[in-house]
RNA sequence: CCAAGGCUGGCAGAGCGGUUGAUGCGCUGGUCUGUAAAACCAGUUUAGCCAAGUUCGACUCUUGGGCCUUGGA
């Protein structure tokens, strides 16, 4: 690959950290700064109605006002267009897959335009798929195997994995040999692929992309603080009535479970399991939960440039570095 | 006031006269190549309401006290 330099390499912005720590606040601010649109990266924003309990209103603009306009597949706060948010009906079933084909014509599209693509999200599979792709992610899902497969029991999957490929299996550590959905996944892939001629997708690495990462994140006292105002904030926006809305327009009990966490405890609130006061603990704490899974994952990636947002400066001082790399005076 | 049941780890909740305090949740750390706000792994106990007694030995039996729940009046 032969590195264009940095003047005529087209940039993108990618912003991340975990939940609650103001990425859409951030990104709107820059993208109005540096001419940029947005570009999600959440697995549960691609759908429809999804709107608060995924976080797609910036904290500064209240639901009931500001300046939101939503179109078919993007929506425009402020001016600034977000795209990657309702992609699909949540009834649908949308992948890591879909999510790298439909992002990377919208940050292809973007950087056309000549304007600069910020990718802002918590996902952090769906951000390793775009940016760096994976080798197996085009690989579609053989349901019929799969119905086969699901009826089988953890050892048997370990069993017929280790049968299809013994190099892959010991490849394989403690965590992914017990669980059934990664073996399933294994098998899956092995055996509609067993040879080297894997389907592709292109991503942004293969691209030739000058890509600048900044990561958003606090301590976590700070954090679980930011999170717990922030569900009771959803609360009043009327988190409650979106559910029972989107459940009334057919979205079963089941699907919500799926969708995980608020929509998870939702379902059972709208279903009397629980009572309001449990929906809103249950909510925190899954969310502190999932905030600590995604700085887990985040820590493992060492081209991120991190800023404490419990901090007093932290925003001018992402902003000089963004402005820095814009005009090509910084040098990742 | 009477009756019945209960009181076990951060929470829920089993079992047992003596051995490794089941299990779930939570918590801490971690894993990660199409469900990823998912799925999974590892770690996480000097517990037994108080007192007296029975016993070689009690969380487990007996008695008294305290507290809780339900039913009665």
């Amino acid at each position: 690959m032969i590195k264009q330099s940095f003047s005529t390499s087209k940039k993108i912005l990618v912003i991340l950290g975990p939940t609650a720590t103001g990425k859409t606040d951030l990104a709107l601010s820059v993208a109005k700064e540096f001419n940029g649109e947005l570009v999600a990266a959440d697995s549960r924003q691609v759908y429809t109605c999804l709107d608060i309990g995924t976080g797609k209103y910036p904290s500064k603009i209240p639901l009931w006002g500001g300046d939101v306009k939503r179109q078919k597949y993007y929506w425009e706060i402020d001016g600034v267009k977000i795209w990657m948010y309702d992609m699909v009906d949540p009834k649908t079933q949308y992948s890591a897959f879909d999510y790298v084909k439909d992002a990377m014509r919208v940050v292809e599209d973007i950087s056309k335009r000549e304007l600069l693509p910020i990718i802002v999200g918590g996902t952090g599979f769906y951000l390793r798929a775009l940016i760096d792709g994976f080798s197996n992610l085009a690989i579609p899902v053989n349901q019929k195997l799969r119905r086969e497969l699901e009826k089988l029991n953890l050892e048997k999957l370990q069993n017929k994995l280790r049968l299809l490929s013994p190099g892959i299996w010991e490849e394989l550590n403690e965590s992914d040999r017990k669980n059934p959905r990664r073996l399933l996944r294994s098998i899956e892939c092995l055996s509609m692929y067993p040879y080297a001629n894997k389907p592709q997708i292109p991503n942004l690495k293969s691209q030739n992309y000058n890509i600048l990462k900044i990561g958003l994140a606090a301590p976590k006292p700070f954090l679980y603080e930011k999170i717990n105002s922030r569900v009771l904030g959803w609360i009043k926006e009327g988190l409650i009535e979106e559910a029972l809305t989107i459940h009334k327009q057919g979205l079963s009990f089941k699907r919500m479970d799926e969708l995980g966490l608020e929509f998870k405890y939702l379902a059972k609130y709208l279903k009397g399991d629980i009572n309001k006061e449990s929906l809103i603990r249950e909510i925190q704490a899954s969310t502190r939960r999932y905030a600590k899974r995604q700085l887990t994952w985040f820590k493992k990636e060492k081209d991120i440039k991190w800023f404490d947002v419990s901090k007093n400066n932290w925003d001018a001082l992402v902003e000089k570095l963004v402005s820095d790399w814009y005009n090509n005076l910084y040098d990742s």
